[in-house]
RNA sequence: GCCUCGGUAGCUCAAUGGCAGAGCAGCUGACUCUUAAUCAGUUGGUUCUAGGUUCAAGUCCUAGCCGGGGCACCA
């Protein structure tokens, strides 16, 4: 980032003989007619052909001096397209400036489409207009840009080198616009809550905690949509969603980052078995039309496929089916004590499992541990013990779990969902029992809009990160995130 | 917060404790159909920072900064 490299030198220079010379370098208005790959792919299939006037306008990615011809590259968000300058069609002036071109600068040509011997479509430049001079380098574009560090801080230089990082993030905008088309397919309204809220509730989370200045008083960043939503039951939209952004104070991970997308959907009437239909069916829906296809490959650096997810196979197991695989057919029928030593032991947990843990968290470090890694097709895991879902209503047939299903692909839990708690004398007491006592945490307006009457309904989170990290391929969820949250610099 | 690996030219990377290098890009020149153009020449360095050991440190030691991976935290 210093201002005082030879490159930066020698742009700063031609930036002023273009100046001296009577020339802004910085337009204000150019309108093309028609992308840079748009015509290439017309000249191709032939929608435009030879001798067919274009005006374009990109960056200058390429540049191939021949003497008295030269050909760039030149590249907008439709793709790439070769321009060609020849130094009789030009004049000696202008020919001279566009020789000094340099990679990354934005310029507008006009010209015709044509046929190089070679047989690459290409414009015939008869004029062009520098639009906006690069003052620094791009990274080179062979190798592309791999360090890191650069990558995140700077995501515009990536995605200026790395063309799949640049697939990646068209197609997470494209499986966000394909979520919200479903959801308004099915009559869903999309609404917006609030993000800074006097008590963060709907999760177990730490916030982050801010504070305005005329109110005079603290406000936390919300951790999930929840409660809001379920107000918005309360108040009669019976289908609701919102996609957005959730801030937890925790530690950064492959998987976590501090502010991250989620969707949440509720339906009047529903209940968690409706909500595994419609997660299933989004997420079909979304592989189907953005990457055409059900079954996801997962490729490492050599382009081998090292993971493949069929997303036509949606398995739905109990939470104790999963624990009893892993720990064992005798898991529940033996005492707490036993459960603990073996947790730790034989299914060498032990740094797993805290001293404080309660019977239940022993049971949740093998699920955590043991079980959902190995998920990597889509599974539905239902029926999960009260204790971990207070928002959620108990099972008629059993009641020490929750009609609750956890989707887990791709090894993560991607969208929890359940029947909804509506009866606000139980909701008081799970939510006070998750508060320990602490009386702020309690929402008591939440509560008191449920006891105006919220209809039974079935809720659902998807994380939309981790689900563009599952259908993209990404092993990491900054890979996903276009500027991840970084230590600041400097 | 802890463990671990890494940080060298614009980019990608080399360099037994002994003159800091290569390819690409850049600059100059040649070439009127190239496409990782080619050919000739050439510029470019706070080796992340600050200390220390040593005749001599990119290299060894200490502390720190930033990043990756892991752990912890995390419904």
């Amino acid at each position: 980032m210093d201002d005082t490299n030879s490159l930066i030198e020698q742009r700063r220079t031609k930036l002023a003989a273009l100046l001296e010379g009577g020339i802004n370098p910085f337009m204000n208005k150019f309108t093309p007619d028609i992308g840079c790959g748009e015509s290439r792919a017309k000249f191709e299939a032939k929608t435009l052909s030879d001798g067919s006037p274009v005006k374009i306008a990109g960056r200058i990615t390429a540049h191939r001096d021949m003497g008295k011809s030269q050909f760039i590259d030149l590249r907008d968000v439709s793709g790439r397209v070769q321009v060609y300058a020849q130094k009789q069609a030009l004049g000696d002036a202008a020919f001279d400036q566009f020789k000094h071109l340099d990679l990354g600068d934005f310029i507008g040509v006009e010209g015709t489409l044509f046929l190089t011997r070679t047989g690459e479509p290409s414009v015939k430049a008869e004029r062009f207009t520098i639009l906006s001079k690069a003052l620094r380098p791009p990274p080179a574009t062979w190798h592309g840009l791999e360090d890191t560090e650069i990558r995140y801080r700077q995501r515009y230089l990536d995605l200026i080198a790395n063309d799949d990082v640049r697939k990646v993030f068209l197609m997470r905008s494209a499986i966000v616009r394909e979520i919200r088309s479903f959801f308004h397919g099915r009559g869903y309204v999309e609404v917006e809550t609030p993000m800074m809220q006097a008590i963060p509730g709907g999760a177990a989370a730490a916030p982050f905690k801010t504070w305005h200045n005329a109110l005079g008083c603290e406000f936390f960043m919300r951790i999930a949509l929840e409660l809001y939503l379920k107000r918005l039951l309360v108040g009669g939209i019976d289908k609701v969603f919102e996609i957005g952004r959730n801030f937890r104070n925790e530690g950064l991970s492959r998987r976590h980052n501090p502010e991250f997308t989620m969707l949440e959907a509720y339906e009047a009437y529903g209940d968690y078995e409706t909500m595994m239909e419609t997660v299933e069916s989004v997420i079909r829906h979304v592989a189907q039309t953005v990457l055409g296809t059900l079954v996801i490959e997962h490729r490492n650096a050599q382009g081998e496929i090292y993971k493949t997810i069929d997303l036509s196979q949606w398995r739905r197991v109990r939470y104790k089916d999963l624990v009893r695989e892993k720990a064992g057919d005798d898991w529940f029928r033996i005492t707490p004590e036993e459960r603990r030593r073996r947790a730790s032991e034989e299914l060498k947990l032990g740094g797993d499992i805290a001293a404080g843990y309660e019977d239940f968290e022993v049971t949740g470090a093998v699920f955590e541990k043991l079980v959902e890694p190995t998920l990597i097709q889509p599974t539905f895991v239902t029926h999960l013990p009260r204790q971990l879902v207070p928002l959620a209503k108990l099972s008629p047939d059993d009641p020490t779990t929750v009609e609750v299903f956890e989707c887990c692909i791709n090894g993560q839990e991607i969208s929890p969902g359940y029947t909804e708690q509506n009866d606000p004398v139980e909701q008081r007491n799970s939510l006070e029992h998750q508060a320990g006592g602490e009386q702020q945490k309690l929402d008591e307006d939440f509560l008191v809009a449920l006891e105006h009457g919220m209809p039974p309904a079935g809720g659902i989170g998807i994380g939309i990160d981790r689900l563009c990290m599952m259908l993209l391929g990404q092993e990491s969820i900054r890979d996903v995130i276009l500027f991840p949250q970084l230590k600041p610099r400097g």
